[in-house]
RNA sequence: GCGGAUGGCCGGAUGAUCGCGUGUUUGGCGUAGUCCCGUAAGGGAAACCGCCAGAUGCGAGGAAAGUCCGGACUCCAUAAGGCAAGGGUGCCGGGUAACGCCCGGCUGGGGUAACCCAAGGGAAAGCGCCACAGAGAAGAGACACCCCUGCAUGUCAGGGGAAUGGUGAAACGGUGGGGUAAGGCCCACCGCAGGCGUGGCAACACGGCUGGCAUGGCAAGCCCCACCCGGAGCAAUGCCGAAUAGGGACCUCGUGCAGGCGCUUUCGGGCACAUGCAGGGAUGCCUCAGCCCAGAGGUCCGGGUUGGCAGCUAGAGCGCGUCAGCAAUGGCGGGCCCAGAGGAAUGGUCAUCGAAGGACGGAAACGUCUGGAACAAAAUCCGGCUUACAGGCCAUCCGCGCAA
RNA sequence: UGGGGCGUGGCCAAGUGGUAAGGCAUCGGUUUUUGGUACCGUGUACCGUAGGUUCGAAUCCUACCGCCCCAG
């Protein structure tokens, strides 16, 4: 599961990312705050899958930063199982996007009612891989 | 043993590994200012601050929830008191910072009982409403009727009456007995009203006397009475940065230019006044370029702000002992420190144990496999209320059954 | 976090204690060769849920549920 160019890093690594995530990686990641980071992630590139809908978009300023937002709306539940569902995508994204991310890309996770608390973990691995690679595959005018 | 009542408590456990927030501490690195060395370039120092790393402490709830009450705190304000409006509370006493909360009691109701439930002041201050039905729905009335008298024996007249019937949620006290032409009426008890006595701080209870039936219901209709309430809220508020930046309007003084009037003159000009204009001036020939001035004071208005810090957690705090009290609670003593985030930390993965439920085997006890734990997450803090909640534990009490 | 508002047939809605208007839509009929239009008729409400006050509640009171709006 862990490419092995990242077990050798985790005793340097610099986690940013401020929420409880069980990974070490190479990269750097920031959280959205603002709403318009958001919005134009979300009519940038999107791709679904079965625990989760992956965001993204390039940023086209110098920084190389890799930056990760997490929306799970009131579809998903109360408070309880929002805050469960945040978790576990900060988890995925601590996980893959480290390693996998592309440098001065923003990502959004957007979490989906039962599937995200309820698929197993190591499908939800496998899922952000496949979703990054087909994002990363599609063309330039991916604009809906 | 079964069924129930009340009060209190817990809210999956253990471990491995990778992580998060925050406090303390150690170390490393960094820089503006400071100090020291050096002629200088520069070098060095330690505190604060920032980043990183290590160690270590702590890290969601009984409801954190709903936002229904009460406070603390902050600002606006003056609200000390009175009045008015609006809102709230409502048996009595106590507790409390305060409350619509809690405790104890009273009254009424429910339950075999333990016990539970109740917005439970005032309807002789006034207004309003009481549909339909019914004769009549609130200072009375008479539909069907009942009784007496008269003689013209009736679908009659006069008089007495309100017991009976029907309607309705409710019909002007109820029941029984006596009496009467029928009744009013009289008596007893219950209810009601008004005094009195005893007990109680009081709500109220008990006893007895008098009256002789008057006073229908609704105040979660308006209202009356008593008491309470200024408004807004941590997205409050304060500070720092951007920034003593910068926009607009007006006023006063001033600046420059223009022409005007007056005074004065060495005829170049100077001084003073008001008006108009707003960029102007000087240097170099012009374009153009650079330079200088564009000021001072006051009043008012608009726009932008998604940065940071504080407020922000030691408190009406928690548990222990003791004393007062039936209790809520309070006094005293000594002990403890127990989350502070900010797109928002308290988690991810795995292992073991594990409740309900399901399947199989078994007469049953039980065994094996499966299954994998309720409600719900701090957002300034606190006291309550309400609502949600798998499963479990403890104590006291009641009823029934069995045994002695 | 705080403040405010709203729930009535499928949809829009009136109704402020006396047994739930109206319009659109649906359905049926007439007109028309047929459809539309027009006209006539018809059904559809435990008034968001649960308690309480009252003889009687959509209406009054209390507690919940759902939805919406506002703010620096």
């Amino acid at each position: 599961m862990i490419p092995p160019e990242a077990k050798g890093l985790c005793s340097d690594a610099i986690p940013s990312l401020s929420p409880a995530v069980s990974f070490c990686a190479p990269n750097t990641l920031q959280v959205l705050r603002k709403r318009a980071d958001f919005l134009r992630a979300a009519s940038a590139r999107r791709q679904g899958s079965q625990g989760f809908m992956l965001q993204a978009r390039a940023r086209d300023d110098n920084s190389a930063a890799v930056r990760v937002g997490f929306t799970c709306s009131k579809k998903i539940g109360n408070a309880v199982a929002r805050n469960r569902a945040k978790r576990r995508l900060r988890e995925l994204a601590r996980a893959v996007l480290t390693v996998e991310g592309h440098p001065g890309w923003d990502y959004v996770l957007v979490g989906r009612p039962n599937a995200t608390i309820e698929r197993d973990y190591a499908h939800l691995l496998s899922d952000l891989r496949t979703a990054l690679t087909r994002i990363h595959g599609q063309p330039d005018a991916a604009r809906k």
